[in-house]
DNA sequence: ATCATCGTGGTGAGAAGTGGGGAAATAAGC
DNA sequence: GCTTATTTCCCCACTTCTCACCACGATGAT
């Protein structure tokens, strides 16, 4: 399971090192792919492909789903850790979450999630503020 | 399963290379047709018998099936990788998915998608302002 | 205090992408 | 039917980028 927060850098040639912890889980492969909310989603390889399963199932006739499809699909790339355990992030994918040099990594059950930093902090700064009246309407979900 | 995106120039000849990870399902030919949304679907042989059998399976008493199987079917063609791992775009699929010199391959599961770099770039800026609603549109499907 | 582990930066070898030239094959014209 | 012209395909060469390895510094643990 992952969990937890960590900040790292990420250098020139985009580049970014895999929190320890994480990296049992990634040694033999890992995919990153576009996210939601302007971040950038690793999944270990079975996690991708019950996502992938899913995301060939859409309808291909409909726009949205080959719009998400797209997104999700084309956005993905698979990443093998170096010996020093860091991942290449693709320019497209750096371009699209915004990366600079700071990053955020955050484990989230069953994905990860790298952030920029500054998006990072903005993103929970307003969460934050908002938690109570988010908790409540998460209510109805069933947490 | 192809996934990821990558940008690639086609010269004067039409040639255009293929990203060496798709390269291993695709060096016993493959079929290049008419896509939708303005671009081009790349299949392998197997796929493409697959979806040929679907678009044979329309009822030809429509006039849009007429029309779809048309613009695949015909637009069809079939292509080869040479030894520097190229293929080479038809002038007519060429001007149908009005590609320039710089072009972007994805990878999309089952099949490639070939769009002109402008093409794509004006897509996905607009899709992905509407990645969050498109998300919890599809969330029904559990993604 | 010393050692080990982790994060970060740099360098070099090899592969991949791109462009051009020449040969073969096809098509057209005399 | 032969010659010429044009197109297509194949091969070679150059450049760029990627990947793997190495090295240093910092941090934390023993």
């Amino acid at each position: 399971m992952f969990i937890g927060e960590y900040r790292h850098t990420i250098d020139e040639k985009g580049r970014l090192a895999i929190p320890v912890k994480f990296r049992g889980d990634l040694e033999h492969g890992a995919i990153v792919t576009r996210g939601l909310d302007g971040c950038l989603y690793v999944y270990t390889a079975s996690e991708w492909q019950k996502l992938a399963d899913k995301l060939a199932a859409l309808p291909m006739s409909q726009s949205k789903a080959r719009a998400f499809a797209r997104l999700m699909l084309a956005g993905a790339m698979d990443v093998e850790t170096d010996k020093q355990g860091r991942i290449v992030l693709p320019e497209y994918l750096r371009k699209f979450a915004g990366l600079k040099k700071n990053a955020v990594v955050a484990g989230l059950y069953n994905h990860l999630e790298i952030w920029d930093e500054k998006t990072w902090d903005a993103y929970k700064g307003k969460t934050e503020k908002d938690s109570g009246e988010i908790a409540e309407q998460i209510g109805s979900l069933g947490v």
